[in-house]
DNA sequence: TGGATTCGATTGACACTGTCAAGCGCACTG
DNA sequence: CAGTGCGCTTGACAGTGTCAATCGAATCCA
């Protein structure tokens, strides 16, 4: 967590100022002025402004998938919830990374290989978890529907507690569980799944 | 849509940029200089520059609550799912708007009253639905849960179309209107409701 | 009719930002 | 010991939002 080169100690004090202030306000020549370096010096180790919260992204989607996969490993009897859980926890958790990763103006996936790399492993985690609950006998169509009404729940859930009108009606982080357990129960997809037409 | 005085033409432009480049680099100097007025003259509309974005956003949710209520007036037999499509067509159709709403760094909701006050309304329709839908019997907590499901399910795919990387991925309208029936049928959250514990 | 006032818009200055280009010191290497 | 790469500094530049003062033309009122 203490940051050892200057190129850490960048990163670490960006990510710290977007998860209390939000990355739009962020200016690296005050983050500079705290470090006691130039006002050059964070873009040294960095093409530029862009290079920096892609960075961010990468470090975030790492963690985020690895916030996925630990979820899948405690092989819970409620795995789609306890997935949806472990995205909007990870998103709560570390909302410094979250605010950058889906921000393309800030970090543009298809410019950056690697960035699109963790990012596609990320999606994958969620898509193959589908994809083995609905069986070899699903359509592409079936799996790419439900895979994105999970992300989407979880996806829409997040930055609503995050920066939308629900920020700060959720208080403690028990309540918190508890209520993102009932929104995805309230919605079918936290149970095994049970289609309902008409 | 013809812009007549400078305070709409000023509104239009920005809403215009905003839908095709995002907000965050969009410069008002620019956007004065290509009107043929001076740097100052759009502020002088409007407070500062978040001023202009909450009148943005305030135009979005006017806009948006008349979406969601004409959906709800074609009666649908699904009116969950008609709900939720209008919501994430509204998004697509008035991305310029939408970008604007839900970032309180732009445009922040407590603070300005009337947007405040258009912003619960929008909200309210959600609301006001779900509690028909559930009947008198249901719990506040069960309303809260699914309001925030159906909320969270079109927000997430709403924002995952227009800046996530599901962007560009759903082609034409009509098989975007599909995609969106498709997704919301995925989740249970589509049709009447059928709770299931495992 | 004439003076005051209001309001849309202009002008100039300011601090601040990211970016470009050049340069400095210092460890390491041949 | 010259040379070379690297972390970092320094200085300049254009562009931005914001503050303050000003202007001109309507509008209102005596």
């Amino acid at each position: 967590m203490a940051p050892t080169s200057l190129r850490d100690t960048v990163l670490r004090a960006a990510i710290e100022h977007i998860a209390e202030h939000g990355p739009d306000g962020l200016s690296f020549r005050q983050v500079a002025i705290d470090a006691g370096v130039s006002h050059q010096a964070p873009y040294h180790h960095f093409t530029d402004r862009k290079g920096i919260f892609t960075a961010i992204a990468i470090e975030g989607y790492e963690l985020f998938t690895k916030a996925m996969l630990e979820s899948l490993a405690r092989k819970s009897d409620d795995p789609s919830t306890e997935l949806l859980e472990s995205y909007v926890i990870f998103a709560l958790a570390h909302r410094g990374h979250f605010r950058v990763m889906f921000r393309p103006d800030l970090c543009a996936i298809s410019e950056d290989p690697e960035l699109e790399r963790v990012a596609d492993a990320s999606f994958d985690v969620l898509v193959d978890f589908v994809r083995a609950e609905l069986g070899p006998r699903a359509s592409i169509e079936d799996i790419r529907a439900r895979a994105t009404a999970m992300w989407s729940l979880a996806h829409g859930l997040s930055t609503l507690l995050i920066d939308g009108p629900l920020e700060n009606k959720i208080g403690q982080v028990r309540n918190r569980r508890a209520f993102i357990r009932a929104v995805a129960t309230q919605s079918g997809l936290g149970s095994p799944l049970k289609r309902n037409h008409s």
